[in-house]
DNA sequence: AAGTAATCGAGACGGTACGTCCCGTCTTACA
DNA sequence: TGTAAGACGGGACGTACCGTCTCGATTACTT
């Protein structure tokens, strides 16, 4: 499950006392989304969630440690979970796991929600390294798996810049997202998907 | 040129009056760029503005509606003016833009104020507006020309998606800046270009 | 008694969650006592108050709607209380409360506190009120109390205009106060005192 | 004229150049006048003064030093001519002087012009100084001639304290101006004469 | 069953930045 | 030089939101 990945939850664990009760953290997390889908990042207010969710601030911040880290986590929860495709075929493969992002980010708040925690990140380490090596790894590695498979059927050259491959497949998609505003649809999936087939093909031509 | 079209200084043309001081432009611009540069975006306080330019805050408010606009303002100047670059090649146009672009944004600040410029636009179609017609539109329509160029010289196939095209010159740069945190180098720079000149070559294969 | 009918403090009453610190409540109005003391009305600044109170200007905020507010609440907390004199006669019940009047008004700070006051009453009808019904309210109605004992006494006529015995027993030292900045003192409370008693004395000579 | 008294006007006398424009002196007075009239002292504001006077600030500020200058002079304005009246009783010069004052202080805006202005004296000595020895002294003057004339007289006992009659005669005025808000009428003018005649008479009880 | 300890909703707290307001001065171009 | 217009530096205002703390009331585990 992709959200266990960036399961922040627990700041500290009980030992004794009252145990925490599971219903906040789903009326926490619950609220949290609707008030990203409804305003946005910028106008995210924990006091806001505390309302919408019926809960005291401080049962919000024993879960999660600041506002972005919430956003984190809200985020992790839309990003679907992501299986190793196996269609028999590279570009099949590669299909399937770029349709399945476009799926995620052209939902409508994703935009908004990708541009909140790109700018958190830029503040705090800490979230940077788990959003990178959370939900964004997840994808990447099964990417990763595909392309080096196309490299082992032949599909694809065995010279290619597999980081230059994989930003090629995903930078395009956020670029849309985050700053030109453009489509995120099928046509972009396919249009990423064969040009990485021909652009990195085995006649050697694109290597560095 | 570039810088020109992000000219977003007059809120409101004087008619009469004492006119606006020139010098106060330079000196907001120049502490907010200072400023920007010492502390990133989300330490960047609209009262150190003043302070630093020895400005009164309303003199930074009479030219710039929120704080987003001047660190839009800011941004802009840092992007350098582009000139459609005639080496004689596809490749070596491209080439010319795309290092340009390496150079501005490998800057050690450039990755911060993108992010917060990018979070602003989320809430401010205005500012985003202005901004993708500005220093972003001023690079895009130079790589458009030069594509446009190649598949007149015979580099590039007729049918090739244009838009797709200059996503992928530079959403692999903005994904890396703003996301992945991977390096903007002439690597990335040569990888994309040669990847569009092979991937969308005259073979016809790479159509949509 | 005084001090309790200008209690202004609550502006809404909680009913859960953390109570008002009472600490909070001693040390704004502590600090604001000092600052009026120390720069007068004028140059009274809630960043201050909120600094020397070591408090947050939202927590004084949430007692006091505004400066004003905060003013007329330190002079409340200046003005003693009223105990009504019972001398054994009207002379000497009237020249206690004027003496104490004369204690309170003497002051340094006197003058500009009670100016400041003056002046915010006039576009604050709450306030005014509040100020009228508290503290000036308490020790009229304790000279109206020994007038009327006088009367009963016979050392005053039945038909004096009770009302402008009250403004000349206080208008003389506001008058000085505020406007002439006369002598605030003992001879000024006899003066007064023994005006009233003679041109108010039973030969009825001065009634309407 | 009272006014003249009062007349602060030339703050510089100028010496050659174009020569002040008189019309301006009428429309930044009858702005002020206005503007002081609509919304009190406390929501006066300069800038609205020269926009209502259709002149520039510095113009206001050439014959004004500051805000406070300004009311002061509007507020001289107000206030009429005094003439030492001559009704051949002592009653009849004291009733006279008083309904004139009872006339002034009366007015719609009487109330705020004076807090305000009481108030301002609080941090201006020098505009004290020019209150007190203008508008202010006029009418005391005039009532301490009265006063004499009417020891001369055989009205007023010998050794009355002048002073206090003066603060007596306009402190409780005042005070219903200023802090009470109680009516300012013939009735009150009436009583204040009648108490000081009756309490200060020649038997020589009233004196301190 | 009593005691202990961490939980809960509510909301006050200290702090900090925001964007607005107004003062009194200065700077234009014009008269 | 005086003028209307309005920009300027300065500095206080009251609001907003963050993340923490405090209250009284639960709710489980531990004796």
């Amino acid at each position: 499950m992709e959200l266990m990945s960036i399961e922040i939850t627990p700041v500290a664990t009980a030992r004794s006392g009252r145990p925490r009760d599971a219903r906040a953290d789903e009326a926490i997390l619950g609220a949290a989304l609707e008030l990203l889908a409804e305003l946005g990042v910028h106008a995210f207010r924990m006091d806001d969630v505390a309302k919408r969710a019926g809960v005291g601030k401080a049962t919000i911040y024993r879960r999660y440690e600041s506002k972005e880290r919430l956003v984190a986590a809200a985020v992790g929860v839309l990003v679907s979970e992501i299986a190793l495709p196996d269609t028999g075929s590279t570009r099949g493969d590669l299909l399937s796991l770029m349709h399945d992002a476009v799926d995620v980010y052209s939902r409508p708040f994703a935009s908004g929600l990708m541009a909140g925690l790109v700018e958190a990140m830029r503040h705090n380490d800490e979230l940077a390294a788990e959003v990178r090596g959370g939900f964004l790894a997840a994808r990447r590695e099964a990417l990763r798996a595909v392309i080096e498979r196309g490299v082992g059927r032949g599909d694809l050259g065995a010279e290619l810049d597999v980081e230059l491959a994989l930003d090629v497949l995903g930078g395009p998609l956020f670029y849309r997202l985050l700053v030109t505003g453009g489509p995120i649809d099928e046509r972009l999936a396919e249009g990423v998907v064969d040009l990485i087939l021909h652009g990195f093909d085995t006649t050697g031509r694109s290597k560095r």
